[in-house]
DNA sequence: GGATGTGAACGACTTCACAGCG
DNA sequence: CGCTGTGAAGTCGTTCACATCC
């Protein structure tokens, strides 16, 4: 996991968030549509705390972010709270997403319904295999790498999928950038370059492995 | 991402690392494997850092935590450092790992070189589809989840890999943790409940989508 | 000179505790 | 009374700066 720098100034009045506390909002957003599938109207801040593992003040500082939602003794809205924490979080609207690098994570991220679930279309497939080059999956077909700039264009990806070998990685990202995405979310176990301007998200499954093996070692020095 | 507590009585004069270093630590380990095929012998930790995109100081912090490997006005020895890092991550050895839930992902997974790499061996797979019972992928059978305690001990799997619909993923979890496995990576987007003693990690892809979408709109109020 | 190891300053995030409102 | 919103206190992690050693 690896970010650029979130600092901003204020501009508008709008809503000032930490990073830590946009990681919970996503934790706080799918337990809610939980709670109001079940049929709660009303949630504590003590209930959501305790559903996803943090203490009720945490919970409550960081949905005063968003504005005086709660009411005292009672708790807050599940509707509301769900459609502030999209709004603050930036998926009250639909994102098209680029994928590129169709191989067996691909396809897997293809038929993820948590994407879009939350709103995240993916609208166009890169491979740079010419044998993949033309294939359909998911009813999408797949395109040569050169032809990334004229289809981003044209479908409004603003955010990459990238699911390449590392090797290429950088080299992608950066042909990703020239044809004007905002954002990636980088699954290949290596650090990227971006420029200022373009966010990234990296996702590294080993370090994940690693962190894993790393909190069982410990508890094993018992 | 998610964890049960890391802090831990101090027992005998093993190394005393927090959860965010250790995160660095697998970083800095994949970049210095890089920088031994390219033949370094030495690394300062201005080259780590800027590498992997921290500070210099925050790399000998948390080498530090590894003992004095490094020389003042050399640096740190490649090799030792890789020795070390994977010792104090708990890779210093072959870790045995079952995989539940035999979808796209899970193929994937099974294909990623990155965990053979690092020490992780795939040993065990299981579905609760009937039509995937008794499959063979990549050399290894699927079986059924009422032979997991059976198999899990026969093969000494000791972490398991959640991939899983959310439905089912506490369910699951229930039954690896029975079998007396030590630790879960899990992918369902779900909060899971584990008891004490066995070790949590969950990536959620949806959340880190979200957390780049929410970088965007950031940058999008200049 | 060049780079490490580390106390001290700093900053960010979390928990506490309580006033205030429904 | 129950639960929110929030200043204040506390904790944890990062950055600074420099003495120290090769």
């Amino acid at each position: 996991m690896k970010a650029e720098d979130p600092a901003r100034e204020p501009g508008g009045g709008e809503v000032r968030l930490s990073r830590a506390s946009a990681g919970r909002l996503s934790l706080y957003l799918r337990r809610l549509e939980g709670f109001r599938r079940e049929g709660s109207k009303k949630i504590s801040s003590g209930q959501l705390g305790e559903a996803v593992g943090v203490t009720d003040a945490q919970v409550r500082k960081d949905l005063a972010h968003l504005g005086s939602l709660g009411q005292p003794g009672i708790g807050y809205p599940t509707e509301g709270l769900i459609a502030a924490i999209r709004r603050a979080l930036g998926i009250d609207r639909q994102w098209s997403v680029a994928l590129v690098g169709v191989g067996n994570l691909a396809r897997a991220l293809l038929r993820y319904r948590g994407f879009q679930e939350q709103g995240f279309r993916i609208v166009a497939l890169f491979d740079a295999d010419p044998a993949k080059i033309g294939q359909r999956l998911e009813g999408l077909e797949v395109y040569a790498p050169a032809r990334m700039a004229a289809v981003i264009a044209e479908t409004g990806a603003e955010l990459g999928l990238l699911t390449v070998p590392s090797e290429s990685a950088q080299e992608v990202v950066d042909a990703l950038v020239a044809a004007r995405i905002k954002g990636v979310l980088n699954f290949a176990p290596t650090v990227l370059r971006v420029p200022a301007g373009v966010s990234l998200v990296s996702v590294d499954l080993a370090v994940q492995l690693e962190q894993l093996a790393f909190l069982v070692q410990l508890r094993g020095s018992d």
